[in-house]
DNA sequence: GCCATGACGTTCC
DNA sequence: GGGAACGCCATGG
């Protein structure tokens, strides 16, 4: 657990979140990718679990690779982190979703695409291998 | 030391 | 465009 002992992982995702600009969100995958370890998203998400309420780490800028909060829409920290990106003035699509396009960090992850990450790189890569 | 779980992501159908 | 399955890393029992 936290057990005292800091884990690089988690020092290096909280200091990558720390980054993170406000009014700008990152997805799992990207912080993930960041700390160096890509396909660990669900490490990332361990990690701001762990996370005590009194913490300097904002942990809201982090959604899913979707653009939308992974937590259930009935849980307070949902309707907490929908509320505090609003008031950073994130906006949020009629679908609930986020335009990564727009307000994804860091840029450079996207380099010049803005279309949607999950369904575009998922098409695009399935095109080109199939 | 092995099995199950989780604020996820990518690929295949 | 939507849904299901596998893979990923770390923690807890």
């Amino acid at each position: 657990m936290l057990a005292g002992s800091v884990n690089p992982f988690y020092h290096r995702i909280y200091r990558i979140v720390g980054k993170i600009p406000k009014g700008r969100v990152a997805t799992y995958g990207i912080v993930a990718r960041l700390a160096g370890r890509p396909g660990a998203a669900r490490t990332v998400g361990w990690a701001l679990s762990a996370l005590p309420e009194d913490t300097d780490v904002p942990w809201w800028r982090v959604i899913n690779a979707a653009g939308r909060i992974s937590l259930a829409a009935h849980d307070h920290n949902a309707v907490l982190q929908r509320a505090l990106l609003l008031r950073e003035g994130v906006r949020f699509a009629p679908g609930g979703a986020v335009s990564l396009g727009s307000y994804g960090w860091p840029a450079e992850a996207y380099n010049g695409v803005a279309a949607p990450p999950t369904r575009a790189a998922a098409a695009r890569r399935r095109s080109a291998r199939r």
